[in-house]
DNA sequence: GATTAGGACTATT
DNA sequence: AATAGTCCTAATC
């Protein structure tokens, strides 16, 4: 799934639809300009109908709650509202495991619970765009698929997801069409299952939108997507020759696995949603500072889908690009700081 | 006690 | 084969 949590740009986590507790009513108290009020009402929007959908495909992957890291959602803070994105208070990383950390616009650890669902639901159904294209010969992007294709896709997503089938109900129509149409049009044409069948097509947009980093994003949801999965499903520079500015590090597509190095790479290019766990000492030098340790092992460990990812391995990795050439220490060695060997 | 360095081995692709 | 994950010891901060 896509990078992790902290994140925190829009949409925010309070999308999900969360648990009947205090949680939302702190949350809207706790809104700062960055946080959307949570509506509590039904599903009316498309990104409340895929919040449902993630939830519910979380079900699906992990019948019983908190089995990934065995942790469940009692665990580490990690966001606040930034009141200036490039500015990263240092976070003593000793109190992040066990911290609970309520204070004001610090997300609370139901929202990093939900967070770390978010990046590994999307992660997952990602890797599901991937499968079905192979499989089913399609493109990536709903928009170029024709009537055939469309149908392929329905019955693909109706089978692989346990859905009643839609019968006739979108037979003629091509992949632009249905990209076209609305949420509403989708449960006209499906009563049962438009809204997930939407949420579903939502995601290949976005996936496909991961490939493209100047295609506009059709939605909220998709931007969130964007910030938490960028590399997820394509990462392809390989090497430490390429250049690294903000619109090519993520914009590549491959299906190669990401590298740790890119992965750090990715972090840093968000000073506003990592920079809290890592951020630029001297960007122009390419060094950099990893503020919290457990976190960047922990974002790095739900990337991989390596539960058991630490600090100590994550770091033996960064030295095997000693050799390499990738990253080495700066020349006035530092706790935590590394430095990229080919800055551009 | 956390971090750093690196050897050795295994797993994955 | 390349890369990363795991486990380890030892040194250092």
């Amino acid at each position: 799934m896509g990078s992790a949590s902290p994140g925190l740009s829009a949409p925010p986590p309070s999308r999900l639809l969360l648990p009947d507790t205090g949680l939302q009513n702190s949350l809207e108290k706790g809104s700062g300009a960055e946080r959307r009020v949570w509506s509590p009402s039904p599903p009316a929007t498309p990104e409340q109908g895929l919040s449902a959908f993630y939830l519910s495909y979380f079900d699906m992957l992990y019948p019983e709650e908190g089995t990934w890291g065995g942790k469940g959602p009692v665990e580490e803070d990690q966001e606040e509202a930034p009141k200036e994105p490039e500015q990263c208070p240092i976070i003593d990383s000793q109190a992040q495991g066990a911290g609970l950390d309520y204070s004001p616009g610090n997300l609370t650890l139901e929202e990093h619970s939900l967070e770390q669902v978010q990046s590994m639901v999307v992660g997952e159904v990602l890797k599901d765009i991937e499968t079905a294209c192979k499989l089913l010969n399609i493109t990536a992007d709903p928009s170029d698929w024709s009537p055939g294709n469309v149908q392929k896709w329905l019955l693909w997503t109706e089978h692989q997801y346990r859905l009643p089938p839609v019968g006739k109900a979108f037979q003629e129509l091509g992949g632009k069409e249905l990209c076209a149409m609305s949420e509403e049009q989708f449960r006209q044409r499906s009563p049962l299952c438009g809204d997930i069948l939407h949420a579903h097509l939502d995601i290949w947009k976005s996936g496909w939108c991961l490939c493209d980093s100047h295609q506009a994003l059709p939605s909220a949801t998709a931007t969130w997507m964007k910030e938490r999965t960028s590399g997820a499903l394509h990462v392809c520079a390989v090497g430490s020759e390429e250049t690294w500015n903000d619109s090519e590090v993520d914009s590549s597509c491959s299906g190669q696995p990401i590298h740790l190095w890119q992965f750090l790479k990715e972090l840093l290019l968000k000073p506003h949603s990592y920079g809290r766990f890592i951020r630029w000492l001297n960007k122009e030098k390419g060094i950099f500072k990893i503020e919290d340790s457990a976190q960047v092992a922990r974002l790095w460990g739900i990337r991989k889908n390596r539960p058991a990812m630490n600090y100590d391995k994550l770091s033996r990795s960064i030295r095997q690009y000693y050799k390499k050439g990738i990253i080495r220490k700066p020349d006035i060695s530092q706790r935590l700081v590394y430095q990229f060997v080919h800055p551009v």
